[in-house]
DNA sequence: CAGGCGTGGAG
DNA sequence: TCTCCAAGCCT
C-alpha cells in the first residue's frame, strides 16, 4: 500500500525525526521518568486534552497518589476531586478501577505485555502503546491523532481517520517504521511533531524534519489532511437548578447517578425543562408543591442563565435561588444538607461552578 | 460501528 | 460567539 516504505526510506525517516526529537522535545514532567505507573496517569489525562492544561494536574495526582496502592484505596470522592475540570471523568474512575486491579492482579506490576494491558479498565491501544514503548522500550506503535494527521500528510493516507479500521492502518504502517531500539522517543517524537510542527490549521513545513519525504507537502494539500468526518452539533437541553438554602444558610445538593454524564460528581438539584420558553420559577413551584404541599419557600428567580456546551450537548441551565422557610424536605440517601464552607470538600463539574458564581457562592 | 463522554485554548 | 481541536475509551 505504501510503495515508499523501502528501507532506505524507513532508516531515513528514522534518523531525521529523532535526531530532531533530540534536539527539540520539550521537557515535560512525565519525560522526567520510566515509572509505568507514572507514564500510565500522564497517558490518560493527556487523552483529548493539551498538554499545558495536564502539567498541574499531573504533578498534583502524582504528589496525591505517589504509587498505585494510594490511588487503589483512595475514596473515588477524592480522585473525582482531584480530576475537577479536566473533563472525560470516566477516565479517572477507570484509571482507578484499572489501577485497582493491576494491584489485585498483577502484584503491583503494570502488565509489560500487550494482552493483559488491554484487558486493563481505561486501557485502549494507544495507551497500551504508549505504555510499553515509553516505559518498557517495546517497539509498539501508539496512535493517537497528532500521529494520525502527521503520516495521513506525509503518505497521502485519505481515510477517515475516526473510524477503528484507519487507526489500525497506521499502526500496521507503524510496525515497519519503528526502531527497534528506540521506540520511546520514536513515538513520542511523532507526536510532538503533530504538537509543535505538523499542526492542524498551520504547519510550519519549513522546520520540518520529514518535509523532503511529505508527499502532502509536495502537492500543497496539506490542508486536506487528515480526513475526518464532520461532527453534530450539540443538541439543547434546559434546566432550572435549584439553589435552595435552609434557615441556617445550609444548601441542598445532591449526587447523580453513579453512570452516564458527569457520574458521581455533586449537583444543585437540576430540573428538566420541556423547552427554553418555560418559566423556571413555574417549574420548580410545581415541582416542590407536588412533593410535599407543607413546605414554605421563598423563591427568587436569577435572571441570568448558565450555557455550557459538553462534546454532544448543550445545556441552558436557569437559576432559582429560594430559603426553605418551615416544613421538612423527605431527602433520597443521593440528597443532603451542607454549609457553604464544606462545598469545597465535594466534587463539582465546571457547569455547577458556573451557577456557584452567579449566585455568590463562594468555591 | 456510532454515539456518549468535558473542558479550555486558538483562530 | 462560534467552530474546531487536544497524547481516546467504553458500550
Amino acid at each position: 500500500m505504501i510503495d515508499m516504505l523501502n528501507a532506505e526510506m524507513i532508516t531515513g525517516f528514522q534518523e531525521h525525526l529523532l535526531h530532531w526529537y533530540r534536539k527539540n522535545h520539550r521537557d515535560l514532567p512525565w519525560r522526567r521518568t520510566s515509572n509505568p505507573y507514572y507514564i500510565w496517569v500522564s497517558e490518560v489525562m493527556l487523552q483529548q486534552t493539551q498538554v499545558d492544561t495536564v502539567i498541574p494536574y499531573y504533578e498534583e495526582f502524582i504528589s496525591r497518589f505517589p504509587t498505585m496502592h494510594e490511588l487503589a484505596r483512595a475514596p473515588q470522592e477524592e480522585v473525582l476531586k482531584r480530576w475537577e475540570g479536566l473533563g472525560y471523568y470516566s477516565r479517572a474512575r477507570n484509571l482507578q478501577s484499572g489501577v485497582q486491579e493491576v494491584v489485585e492482579k498483577y502484584n503491583a506490576k503494570v502488565p509489560e505485555n500487550k494482552k493483559d494491558l488491554l484487558s486493563v479498565k481505561g486501557v485502549g491501544p494507544y495507551t497500551a502503546g504508549a505504555i510499553l514503548s515509553i516505559a518498557y522500550q517495546k517497539p509498539e506503535p501508539a496512535v493517537d491523532g497528532n500521529v494520525m494527521r502527521v503520516l495521513s500528510r506525509i503518505f497521502l493516507i485519505d481515510e477517515d481517520i475516526t473510524k477503528v479500521k484507519t487507526r489500525q492502518t497506521f499502526e500496521t504502517i507503524l510496525y515497519d517504521l519503528i526502531p527497534e531500539m528506540e521506540a520511546s522517543a520514536f513515538n513520542q517524537a511523532l507526536m510532538e511533531i503533530g504538537a509543535l510542527i505538523c499542526k492542524p490549521k498551520g504547519p510550519i513545513c519549513e522546520e520540518c524534519p520529514l518535509a523532503h519525504l511529505c508527499r502532502s507537502k509536495a502537492e500543497g494539500t496539506q490542508l486536506h489532511y487528515p480526513v475526518k468526518k464532520k461532527k453534530m452539533k450539540p443538541k439543547d437541553e434546559a434546566f432550572v437548578a435549584v439553589v435552595l438554602k435552609d434557615t441556617q444558610e445550609k444548601l441542598l445538593i445532591q449526587k447523580r447517578p453513579e453512570k452516564g454524564l458527569l457520574a458521581n460528581f455533586w449537583e444543585f438539584p437540576l430540573l428538566e425543562m420541556s423547552d427554553t420558553q418555560e418559566d423556571p420559577l413555574k417549574v420548580v413551584k410545581s415541582y416542590f408543591n407536588k412533593k410535599n404541599h407543607d413546605l414554605i419557600i421563598e423563591w427568587t428567580k436569577s435572571e441570568q442563565t448558565v450555557t455550557h456546551t459538553f462534546s454532544h450537548l448543550k445545556w441552558h441551565v436557569n437559576i432559582v435561588v429560594g430559603t426553605l422557610r418551615e416544613g421538612t424536605l423527605n431527602l433520597g440517601k443521593m440528597s443532603q444538607w451542607i454549609s457553604e464552607k464544606a462545598l469545597k470538600e465535594y466534587p463539582f463539574p465546571v457547569p455547577q461552578q458556573k451557577v456557584m458564581s452567579i449566585v455568590g457562592i463562594d468555591y
